[in-house]
DNA sequence: CTGTTAGCGCCTTCAT
DNA sequence: ATGAAGGCGCTAACAG
C-alpha cells in the first residue's frame, strides 16, 4: 500500500487564485513552505524536522506523523539550493556533448539516455552543455554548479584535457586518448573488440582479411580516440595469426563501396574475410554485394564492430562484436560517482570488454 | 579610533580555522577561495567584493584592481549554489525530453541544441530529465533546482498538464493541445502551414489535392498535437478553395507508398496536388513516383510539411512549408525567460507563422 | 528521542 | 565609495 507523503490534496481552481495561506491578501509570491513552517505546524524543532526528512536520526512514530501531515499540509518540498549549500554538493552531473554535424544523433541519444538512467537511479540529475562551449562546461563545475563531469567525445590530443585536468572535481571522459593526463576514462575496448572480430573471421575459414574505415579525417581534423586502437587491434590480429593485413579506407557512399566489391572481391577475389567499423558503410556494402551477386558468407565473410542495431537493421543482419553503448553510458555514471565517493583513488581507465555475435554474414 | 583587526566576528568554528595558509600540504579538501577570503586578501569587506563583482555599485578604479588581482590569485569563482540561495534562483532551466522510440532522435538533438544554445545565451544552464519520468520532471521544480520548466513533446490530451499547471514555476510546452490547462505554449503553426501549403499548391493549378499523412496512432495511443492541427488547416483551406478533400493514410514503407502512386496517381490520375505531412514517406514517395514515371511537377505536384533538410535531403527537392525547429526551441526559452520577468503576465500560445519554399516538386 | 545553534557562501538593506 | 549585519533554507555537531 503506498503511502502519500507528498500527495496533492485538492484542487484549487482554475487559476489557483489561492494564494498564499493566511499572511495578507495582497498575495505576491507564492513563498514556499520551509522547514521551518513545518517545524512550527508540526511543534517541533527545526533539525527533528531535518532528522525526520533525512532519516538519520530515530524518530518517534508520534512526531513523525505530525511531521508529515504538516508536509501535506504545507506542500513542503525541500529546496535544492539550500541543501546543495549546506551539503557542499547538488546531485547534479555536468555532461558535455558534442554538436558536431559529423557524430550521429542516434548514438548521442543513446547515450544521453543510458546516461541519464544511470544518473536518476542514484538520483542525480544532469546538466548538459554542448562540448563546443569548453568555457561552460569548466564553469559550471568550478563554480561547483554541478558534483563531476562526463565529457563524451573524446578525441585524439584533445585540447581540452588539459584545463579539465585542472579542475578539482571528479572528470571522466568517454573515449581513451593516448594520453588521458591522468583523467578518468570509460569506453568500449577497441583494440581487443577488432582482434576478437579478426579472430572470429579466421577461425570461420578467412584468411585473407581487410578493414574497412572512414577515410582518416582531413589533416588536422578531429580523429576519434578509437579510430587509432581499432585499426591496431586488426593489424595485431592479422600478425598474431600471420595474415596479411591491408587497411582499406572508403568514403561513405554507394558508389565507392560498389567500386571496392566489384574490383577487389567480384574480379580480384582479394579478400575473403571483411572487418568493417564504418557504420555507414555497413548498409552500402549489404547493398553492393547483393547486387553484385557476391555471396556473402561463403565467398567472403564479414564481421562489423557497430552498435547492435546498426549491425541488425539494414539490408543483412551482420556478425559484429556489438558496441554496448548504453553499458558505457552506465560505467560512466557509475564511474564518476566512484570519484565522488572516493576523492583519493587515482583516476584509472575503464574498458568494456568486447563480445562477438555471429550474425548472417559469417559461416556458423 | 578602532583598528581592528581582520574581523574575526564569526570565525570560530573548528571549520573555519583559516588554515589555508600555506600550512603543510597535510591537502585534504581543496577547499575553494570563498569571497571572505577575496575580501582578506585584498583588504576591503565582502559586500565590497560582492558588489564589484555584481556590478550594482561603483567601486574605485584601485579597488576594483586589488579585488581583481586577489580573484586571480586564489582562483576563485562564486559558488552556484549559495548564490541560488540567496538570489532565489538557480539559472537553470528544466527540459523534458522524449525517449519513445518513435520521436525521430535527429529532430530532438535539433530541439535540444538550439534550446541549450538559446539557454547559454541567456547565461541559463540546462537540466534534462526524461519525459517519461513525471515524477522527476515535478521533483526538480518543486524543489527549486531549476528556475522553469519546458516540456517536450506534448500529446493531444496528455496527462502531464494538470499536474504541470499546479506547479508554482513557469511552464513552457511545445506544443498546442486543445486543452492548455493555462499553460504556456510555443509551437509551430501547423494549421495555418497546411492552409499555406494548399493554397500554394492551387496557385499553381493543382485542384484535386490529398493529403499524406502517417496512420491515426493506434487507439488510446499517443497523439501529437500538431496532427489534428495540419489536418484541420488542410480541410478548411480545401473548403475555402472549394476543392474536395481526401485524407489518406499511409504506412510508412516503400510497398503502400508505391501501392499509393500506382492506384491513385499513375492509373487513377485522381489526384493533381499531393500535401504530405509524413516525413518518413516523403522520400519513398520520390523515389516510387520517379520508379514509376510520374512526372512530378508536371503531372502532380507535391507540397510537404518537414524540416528543411528532410525537405532537401533524399532523392527529391520538396517544395515544402519548412518547419523551424530551431526557431521553436528558441522561442520557447524566450517564453520561458519572460515568465520568468513578468510572473504576473497570463500565459499565452505563441505559434510561429509558416512560410512556404517552392522547390523541386512545385510549378514555378 | 528532541532542541539549540553555528555555519555553508553570497546578496542586500542600512549606515557611514 | 565602503562597511556591518542579517538573512536565504538546510545540515550537523553539540547538548540534553
Amino acid at each position: 500500500m503506498m503511502m502519500r507523503r507528498w500527495s496533492v490534496s485538492a484542487r484549487v481552481g482554475p487559476t489557483a487564485s489561492a494564494r498564499s495561506g493566511r499572511g495578507r491578501g495582497g498575495g505576491q509570491e507564492p513563498s514556499m513552505a520551509t522547514m521551518t513552517d513545518i517545524a512550527r505546524e508540526a511543534g517541533v524543532s527545526l533539525s527533528t524536522v531535518s532528522y525526520a526528512l533525512s532519516g538519520k536520526r530515530p524518530i518517534s512514530a508520534s512526531t513523525r506523523t505530525r511531521i508529515d501531515q504538516a508536509i501535506a499540509k504545507l506542500r513542503y518540498h525541500p529546496t535544492a539550493s539550500a541543501r546543495a549549500l549546506a551539503l557542499k554538493r547538488t546531485s547534479l552531473l555536468g555532461l558535455a556533448v558534442p554538436q558536431r554535424p559529423d557524430v550521429d544523433d542516434h548514438v548521442i541519444m543513446e547515450f544521453v539516455g543510458s546516461i541519464l538512467s544511470a544518473a536518476h537511479e542514484a538520483d542525480y540529475d544532469v546538466v548538459l552543455v554542448t562540448a563546443e562551449d569548453r568555457e561552460r562546461a569548466l564553469r559550471i563545475v568550478e563554480e561547483g554548479k554541478v558534483d563531476a563531469l562526463i565529457v563524451m567525445d573524446i578525441v585524439e590530443d584533445d585540447e581540452r584535457l588539459p584545463d579539465l585536468a585542472r579542475l578539482h572535481s571528479p572528470v571522466v571522459l568517454i573515449g581513451n586518448p593516448q594520453d588521458t593526463n591522468g583523467l578518468a576514462c570509460v569506453d568500449f575496448d577497441f583494440l581487443a573488440g577488432a582482434m576478437l572480430a579478426v579472430r572470429e573471421l579466421h577461425g570461420r575459414g578467412a584468411s585473407r582479411i581487410a578493414m574497412l574505415k572512414p577515410p582518416s579525417a582531413a589533416a588536422g581534423g578531429p580523429v576519434p580516440t578509437y579510430a587509432r586502437r581499432a585499426r591496431l587491434g586488426y593489424t595485431m590480429a592479422c600478425a598474431e595469426l600471420g595474415l596479411d593485413s591491408e587497411v582499406v579506407e572508403l568514403p561513405p557512399d554507394s558508389a565507392a563501396v560498389a567500386d571496392f566489391v566489384r574490383d577487389q572481391i567480384l574480379s580480384g577475389a582479394r579478400f575473403d574475410g571483411l572487418f568493417v567499423h564504418h557504420e555507414p558503410a555497413l548498409a552500402m556494402l549489404g547493398r553492393a554485394m547483393s547486387q553484385l551477386g557476391v555471396a556473402c558468407p561463403e565467398e567472403v565473410q564479414v564481421a562489423a564492430i557497430a552498435p547492435a542495431d546498426v549491425a541488425r537493421n539494414g539490408p543483412w543482419e551482420v556478425s559484429s562484436v556489438d558496441l554496448p553503448i548504453p553499458s558505457i553510458g552506465r560505467s560512466t555514471v557509475a564511474m564518476a560517482l566512484e570519484r565522488l565517493r572516493d576523492r583519493e583513488v587515482p583516476a584509472h581507465t575503464r574498458l568494456l570488454s568486447p563480445t562477438f555475435v555471429p550474425r548472417a554474414t559469417t559461416l556458423p
